[in-house]
DNA sequence: CGCGTTTGACCCGCGC
DNA sequence: GCGCGGGTCAAACGCG
């Protein structure tokens, strides 16, 4: 089951044992409160469409709480006798005591029915509560990735300005950005890219009314002159495929280290250290291993293979996907599976979407872009920074999940990697106790490409942390489950954060506000680690 | 016929 | 300079 090691049930537990006393009135009003956890809702749902499931069930209302059981009209009727009767004591208790059973099995069978009567009113809450909460929880992504954006180029305006006044190539800058002025893209093209650029950032915030991306005019520079080439000529050659080009080939990006230098070369070592830092970006990974033994998991974008290589050391080939989404999307991916266990899937995703997508595909898209900002953000101060385990995401992470997500000091990307592969079996007890993102992908309808929207969020909110460390949030974590507003969630999620630097607890909130929407998606798959391909683009 | 996959060749960076 | 390995290209091929 599914439990965080914080106390964020610890409420939620005291009000469950309000709820199972049958005598209780405003059992249903601390229901409705509660509504928006995935423990109540997989229980109650569990009992209700999922009766065969004896086993389960068992374990769930073990685990949970004892009141389900009794509402389970196929279970024997001691068991919700002593349920109703004892459960604030030992809920193992199978005792019968002898007395009075038909009156008993008159008020169990009574309180049966008013618990299912309960519980459908529930399930009918819930389900329209989820929709508001999906809905909300798509427009919430939306926004946030607009406002990290912004709050980016915000940032990097005051240096920018500065520097870009002393550069001697000010006026080509202008040009430059004013070319990207004109170059409208989706909001949902945020990476690294978004605003990243030193060029863009003159553009006053009045001019920019959507979110712009491309590629430092220095990276385009750079990379068109090094790209003169067959290469590029064989290919369509808009700016959005010069920008492709920039991404497609981050292999060339290092190098701009020295040439975009040229380009740059006044001296200054910002200059550099911006450059690097936005190659970085565009290097960020993101790499997530699960278990899967469907040739692909399912990220609600569109794939197309073009390429395949045997890697070294893998007898497994690695297969190269691009996003067709749009026609110079520069998304890429590769998967592969791992060496040692050919179970395991392993996905890599590069780049950020420069076209709109569907719900199901900004799970993915907020989790690139929050890593890749989460890792440029650490190495901002200093490259070290980004590869040292004391970064501030390898900080937050590392404690308490270090074969869980890990940041790659030896790959030639900063990669996130995201390690969902630990089975409930596992050697290592703790992590899947105290895990909570291990809990999450235990979960018996995990889908693994649900997880990148619970880190993508909770990169955000670590992100966010990391730009109102000077604020002064109230500390409420244990709270956001409970919130029904997803904005609520997210302020709680960001309080959460910044008073306490435990980034599990603030994942475990981040992903208990979103939890909602994922169980909704995970309800439409299969109950292991394979992904629906409802959508079929598992191709292959 | 169009689209996606396969696969060998090619390019590039990096280490020796 | 050379070889290796990762990544990409693009012609050939398959499929609906």
């Amino acid at each position: 089951m599914f439990r965080f090691p914080v106390s964020l049930g610890g409420s939620r537990d005291e009000a469950r044992h309000d709820q199972i006393t049958p005598l209780d009135e405003h059992r249903v009003v601390v229901d409705e409160v509660d509504f928006f956890s995935e423990k109540r809702d997989r229980v109650s749902r569990e009992n209700i469409n999922d009766d065969e499931d004896e086993e389960t069930n068992k374990v769930h209302v073990k685990m949970e709480n004892s009141r389900v059981e009794g509402n389970d009209r196929s279970r024997d009727v001691n068991i919700g006798l002593n349920l109703l009767t004892a459960n604030t004591g030992s809920d193992e208790s199978t005792v019968d005591d002898g007395l009075s059973m038909d009156m008993e099995d008159k008020r169990a069978k009574i309180e049966n029915a008013q618990l299912q009567e309960e519980l459908k009113k529930m399930k009918i809450e819930n389900h329209r509560l989820r929709d508001m909460l999906s809905q909300a929880t798509n427009n919430f992504n939306s926004l946030q990735m607009q406002l990290v954006a912004v709050m980016r180029q915000q940032e990097q305006r005051n240096s920018s300005q500065e520097h870009l006044l002393a550069t001697e190539g000010k006026a080509e800058g202008r040009k430059r950005q004013e070319l990207h002025t004109m170059v409208p893209r989706q909001f949902m093209d945020l990476g690294p890219s978004s605003g990243a650029t030193e060029h863009e950032a003159e553009v006053s915030s009045e001019e920019r009314t959507m979110i712009h991306s491309g590629s430092p005019p220095s990276l385009l520079e750079s990379s068109n002159l090094r790209e003169n080439g067959k290469r590029l000529l064989g290919r369509e050659e808009s700016p959005e495929e010069s920008e492709s080009n920039a991404w497609g080939n981050p292999n060339k990006v290092p190098k701009h280290n020295s040439s975009s230098s040229n380009n740059n070369n006044n001296g200054n070592g910002n200059v550099i250290d911006q450059s690097a830092a936005e190659a970085t970006m565009r290097k960020a990974r993101v790499s997530v291993r699960a278990r899967s033994e469907a040739p692909m998991i399912s990220d609600g974008c569109q794939w197309r293979k073009y390429g395949q290589k045997m890697a070294k050391g893998n007898p497994c080939p690695r297969a190269y996907y691009r996003c067709t989404m749009a026609g110079a999307c520069p998304v890429r991916k590769q998967v592969q599976r791992c060496a040692e266990d050919r179970s395991i899937l392993i996905t890599t995703y590069e780049g950020n979407h420069n076209h709109p997508l569907p719900p199901a595909a900004m799970a993915m898209a907020s989790t690139t872009t929050a890593a890749a900002s989460m890792l440029l953000s650490g190495s901002m101060s200093s490259q070290d920074g980004l590869m040292n385990p004391t970064n501030l995401l390898a900080r937050a992470i590392l404690p308490c999940s270090s074969s869980m997500a890990t940041i790659s000091a030896s790959a030639p990307f900063p990669t996130i990697t995201l390690d969902l592969t630990n089975s409930p079996n596992g050697n290592n007890p703790n992590m899947t106790t105290n895990n909570p993102l291990m809990q999450f992908a235990q979960r018996p309808g995990f889908n693994p490409a649900v997880l990148p929207q619970v880190v993508g969020q909770a990169l955000y909110y670590n992100q966010q942390q990391s730009k109102f460390s000077g604020l002064q949030l109230p500390a409420q974590p244990l709270q956001i489950p409970a919130t029904s507003s997803v904005s609520e969630s997210v302020s709680a999620a960001s309080a959460a954060i910044a008073s306490d630097p435990n980034f599990a607890a603030a994942l475990a909130a981040a992903i208990t506000s979103i939890m909602n929407g994922s169980s909704h998606q995970n309800n439409n798959t299969n109950n292991n680690n394979n992904v629906a391909t409802s959508n079929g683009d598992n191709r292959q």
